[in-house]
DNA sequence: ATAGGCCTGACG
DNA sequence: CGTCAGGCCTAT
């Protein structure tokens, strides 16, 4: 569920709360989220390790451990975390429990289980590929348009470019509707078609749209909930995501939906060329 | 490039 | 019952 927004709200919560705390022990209770190494292993590792901060990269929060260790977490399409007082009850779906020595337990929830988890040395990630292989940073200071421009060479249909992580890191379904709609651009337009003042466009647009949802916490659709059970807001702003049917904002046509790489993509047909 | 698979849950 | 869901991997 989360994309880059949420997960840097979730990053940022979790820097503040943790840095400084310790984990005394881990219990993995869904094994098969675990990918990197056994998951006795990676329950006997976490063993009393101090967290000295909580990095990102795209949809991966980077946990810096004290031992010379990062743990990695992928929140997949229904994945959260919380911070909760130990003896308090557990949510369903919890699959991993993180002990801390102040008395807190962080809880590892996912419905649909579609998340991972790994602890490997530092920056070492050949063992998730997602990780090994992903593009550059969006809401970096060295995100510019030449970057971009990059990123976005071949002739694939520019929606399936904007999701895919090795290309640019971090945007999903959401975020790539509504970057192309406000750059006025079709999801089906191929990348060879496109022409450099749109790279602008859509540069402009991604930078807007990211850094706007990240000041509104974030998009709530359905479960999305950052670390102290909190929605976020920016579904309110939301142009074209969802809304199916509906007028657009700019032209009152109604927005539409259609398949792009395999995922609901909403556009409006006359605003988006 | 597309379909299917991994899962559970909400909704029509 | 069927469809859909913020992700991502595999096989075709």
């Amino acid at each position: 569920m989360p994309e880059l927004p949420e997960v840097e709200i979730i990053r940022r919560q979790l820097h503040g709360e943790l840095t400084g705390a310790r984990i005394t022990r881990c219990e993995v209770l869904l094994p098969r989220l675990v990918t990197h190494p056994s998951p006795r292993t990676y329950e006997r590792a976490l063993t009393d390790s101090g967290i000295r901060g909580v990095n990102r990269r795209g949809k991966y929060l980077l946990i810096d451990l004290d031992d010379h260790l990062e743990l990695i977490i992928h929140l997949g399409m229904t994945g959260s975390l919380s911070l909760v007082s130990r003896g308090e009850e557990r949510p369903r779906h919890t699959h991993l429990v993180f002990y801390l020595a102040d008395g807190r337990d962080l809880l590892y929830v996912d419905p649909r289980t579609f998340g991972e988890t790994a602890l490997v040395p530092p920056g070492d990630h050949r063992f998730l590929r997602g990780l090994h292989t992903i593009g550059p940073e969006p809401i970096d200071e060295g995100f510019t348009c030449d970057v971009l421009a990059c990123a976005l060479a071949g002739s694939a249909r520019v929606k399936s470019a904007l999701l895919d992580q090795s290309r640019v890191a971090g945007i999903g379904n959401i975020y790539a509707d509504e970057m192309l709609y406000r750059a006025g651009i079709h999801p089906c337009r191929r990348l060879d078609d496109i022409t450099p003042p749109e790279i602008e466009l859509l540069h402009a647009s991604m930078r807007e749209v990211l850094n706007q949802a990240l000041s509104q916490g974030g998009s709530s659709v359905s479960d999305y909930v950052d670390l102290e059970g909190e929605p976020g807001t920016f579904q309110s702003m939301h142009r074209v995501y969802r809304r199916e049917g509906e007028a657009c904002l700019v032209c009152c046509e109604p927005i539409r939906r259609m398949r792009v790489a395999g995922r609901s993509s909403y556009y409006c047909p006359h605003c988006q060329r």
